[in-house]
DNA sequence: TTGACGTTCTAACGGTCGTTAGGTAGGTTC
DNA sequence: GAACCTACCTAACGACCGTTAGAACGTCAA
């Protein structure tokens, strides 16, 4: 007894059959893996989170290591869509703006596309070894483009010459991504924290 | 048949019998749960890098929950005992090498005084409720101190006055704490590594 | 009305988990 | 040398894990 709504016809081509519970099930299990953690999750307690069976699951995902990898995949894709549209919207104002508006975007990617990205940051350390080389590209890439970033800033003397940019970037993806510890995007205050975090990137904490 | 070495009789007291196996526990647990994550490292794994089985864990420990809390707590410790030595030290230092002190010590707790730290830092997140809440006293205590250096330097004009202290101090734990997954303290250049952190933090990445 | 298809359930598989009861070998003490 | 303690092992418990085969059910086309 499918307890799916005939949802009016279907769309554009084949869809929002399986696809709506298979979106279901990603945004449930990234929701868990990223309050628990991978190996602290069971299949069983997602799939009553669902509304199904455990071995339900298997007929939208082949394991649960699949199940996994496609959500640190989209939490690595949501970032690079976000840094995207800032470069896009932002690329060539002033430095500081700029270099504000690609932290709004990664908070936004954190906070406001889905849980997929904070799964990604909090889970893809103790992830199965095979499943951490398979996404070490596009992570690499996503590290790469704001490498780049500070290092044009760098050569046009925005940024200061005895910055080492890739400790300014690792210090500052870690005030980021630990922010998902402790920041609450239901309270809202995404704007303002992205502006301190800015602020305290770009200036420091000296008067 | 155990194969505890003499030792050339018990120091002081009641000693190095029980003990050094208990803290060669401790120790390779922390590592295991820093690599691996609480519930991702079982018993029969630790018991068997520690040389013994499983089951004989439990003349050291009463459960699983318990060898985390001790681990967790010893973690805090280290962290408290880095920043008595920094205060103690460089109390009354200029603000700037002050601060570079604590930053110094926070990352000695992290990769010079055992796995604890490390550990503690990654695994407290997903550690199971009970054991997070038995916890809070001494982490927010330990947040606690960071927040009055910051406020204090603020007050006398160090820390300028737009900054949000307790943004500012979750920037540099994040910025810190991170670390733990790309830093190798084989490799050594702590004190360059310190260093740089310090510079980020105080004078920001702008030119 | 029938048959095929899509989606979920039932029921179980082998394996691993944390944990425990009871045994055992060596060291110390009298 | 007998009793005792310390530190570990053996063997198993029930629970839960990821995973699978096959059955059941609703929906839709013919």
């Amino acid at each position: 007894m499918p307890l799916v709504v005939p949802t009016a016809a279907s769309d554009t081509a084949s869809d929002t059959a399986a696809d709506s519970a298979r979106s279901r099930i990603l945004d449930e299990a990234a929701i868990l893996f990223l309050r628990r953690g991978y190996e602290g999750t069971s299949l069983r307690h997602l799939a009553e989170v669902v509304g199904m069976k455990a071995g339900s699951l298997y007929y939208h995902f082949s394991s649960k290591d699949e199940l996994l990898t496609t959500i640190l995949e989209r939490g690595i894709e949501v970032m690079h869509e976000a840094f995207d549209r800032a470069e896009h919207e932002h690329g060539d104002a002033d430095p500081s703006v700029r270099v504000g508006a690609h932290i709004r975007a990664h908070l936004s990617a954190l906070y406001e596309n889905g849980p997929y990205t904070a799964a990604h940051v909090v889970t893809f350390r103790t992830a199965p070894e095979t499943v951490r080389a398979a996404l070490v590209p596009t992570r690499d890439a996503y590290e790469a483009r704001w490498t780049t970033l500070l290092r044009d800033l760098q050569s046009t003397g925005s940024v200061a010459t005895d910055v080492d940019v890739n400790v300014a970037r690792l210090a500052l993806f870690g005030a980021m991504n630990s922010s998902v510890e402790w920041f609450d995007p239901e309270r809202g205050g995404l704007d303002r924290f992205a502006d301190a975090i800015t602020r305290q990137f770009w200036h420091g904490a000296s008067a």
